[in-house]
DNA sequence: TTAAAAAATATTATATTACAATATGGGCAA
DNA sequence: TTGCCCATATTGTAATATAATATTTTTTAA
């Protein structure tokens, strides 16, 4: 995705009503203001709103109808597998109950594809994982950030599942990686714990180990699952 | 999604448009013809042709920028789980092949969803996979289409598991069964046994034994999948 | 008085035209 | 040859007009 301010007016109308949108702003019935009156708020022409309005319709957050107005969508429809989608709803909604929604979709999917990447994966595909490992390593040696080459391991093996639909969430899982971290801890001891955990599922996928690679990914989003739920309980013993 | 014939103009250009990318009758590359070719093809205005461009580009298919025009986006960026763009997928390229790919994505997701149904699966939401089953043995004991119950049974199942992300799939495992059935034998006397099976699932569901209700998931699933890989197997064979 | 029909109205849908912004490629000058 | 500038093609934005559609109000007739 290109840096907002290189976005064309449509697109950041597009954004800004997105936004507001998935925070609740506009009532889920009734809805949004007319056409005409977005036009006077953005003080833009009708044009610009209309493909905004077509923009976000086809993510399903909105429909429009002659005399009826546009009116936002049961949340159910939305799709949120849409990046734009999924970036503004961590935008607005407190993140930690969301975020375990993404970790029980990860314990679903990676695991999966770990086991099909040992199974099928061609090896380019297979030593892209390594290059990915090898960064992790690097960083957490020498002190760095772990964060960019982990999401590529894990996006890595996605597209050695050799299955579209599988890659096809890498942005998924990147997001859900990257509120992840927000919530981690980096003592500099563990950080060289959590890249031998990552070997040890390469490893696993290099020598077609498909059961054992699956096992693998499961215990490691497993277990920050668990540190997710501790998080949770902490939160309501608080409030 | 409405009917055909009750879209509107830009709907109807969405359609044919993204139909026409997916078959790949576009280069990768260098892509569509201009806007106002566009125009001149269909026959319509100018702002129709924008706003299905506007459509296709929220979809991930294109992107248009000055002078350039308008190119198709490699297909990793496109958003499959977006509902039209699934089913314009299923009507381009054959099936079986993505259908494998389909399988493997419910290997994934179902078992968890059923696993997470047991879990935490509120009761009214329980009870509604059991109307479902209850429709099922209706259509196997009389004869009728076991086939919308069975969509039902499953999407009532990813509801039930209390993830919006599981949910949102319903389309997805919908599209994926739908073309599973035509693959499928519909023997009178497996109409029975394929809904004793799904009974299992509910039972272990109502039960709250998550590891039963997942494993039997998985079973059913990998029936399917075996199915399939045997048909691909006899379609290697004579080609 | 009530119900059906018709008219008025508000809103989106489509069309047309004009101009602005932008990036590509070619030509011109140093 | 290299670098700059300008012509040009294409999308981006705007403004305006008319059509289609569905709601509400009014009118009409039983």
């Amino acid at each position: 995705m290109a840096r907002i301010e290189n976005l064309n007016l449509s697109q950041r109308v597009t954004n800004e009503l997105g936004k507001a949108i998935i925070a609740g702003v506009y009532g889920e019935g009734s809805g949004l203001p007319t056409e005409a009156q977005l036009c006077t708020e953005y003080g833009i022409s009708r044009t610009a709103v209309r493909e905004a309005v077509k923009m976000l319709a086809a993510k399903g957050l909105i429909s429009s109808r002659p005399r009826q107005g546009i009116r936002v969508e049961p949340p159910e429809n939305w799709n949120l597998y849409d990046t734009s989608v999924l970036g503004w709803m961590f935008e607005s909604s407190p993140s930690l109950l969301v975020l375990k929604e993404f970790l029980q979709m990860r314990l679903a999917i990676e695991p999966q594809a770990a086991a099909l990447a040992a199974k099928h994966g061609s090896p380019q595909a297979i030593a892209q994982i390594e290059v990915a490992l090898n960064a992790m390593d690097n960083a957490a040696q020498t002190d760095g950030s772990i964060h960019q080459p982990d999401v590529e391991f894990h996006t890595a093996i996605l597209l050695a599942s050799g299955n579209r639909f599988f890659y096809q969430l890498r942005d998924f899982i990147s997001t859900a990686l990257n509120v992840s971290f927000q919530y981690t801890t980096n003592a500099k001891d563990s950080l060289q714990t959590i890249a031998d955990e990552h070997r040890k599922i390469y490893q696993a996928i290099k020598n077609g180990e498909a059961e054992r690679a699956k096992n693998m990914m499961a215990y490691l989003i497993d277990e920050a699952m668990a540190y997710i739920e501790l998080k949770i309980a902490e939160s309501e013993l608080s409030a």
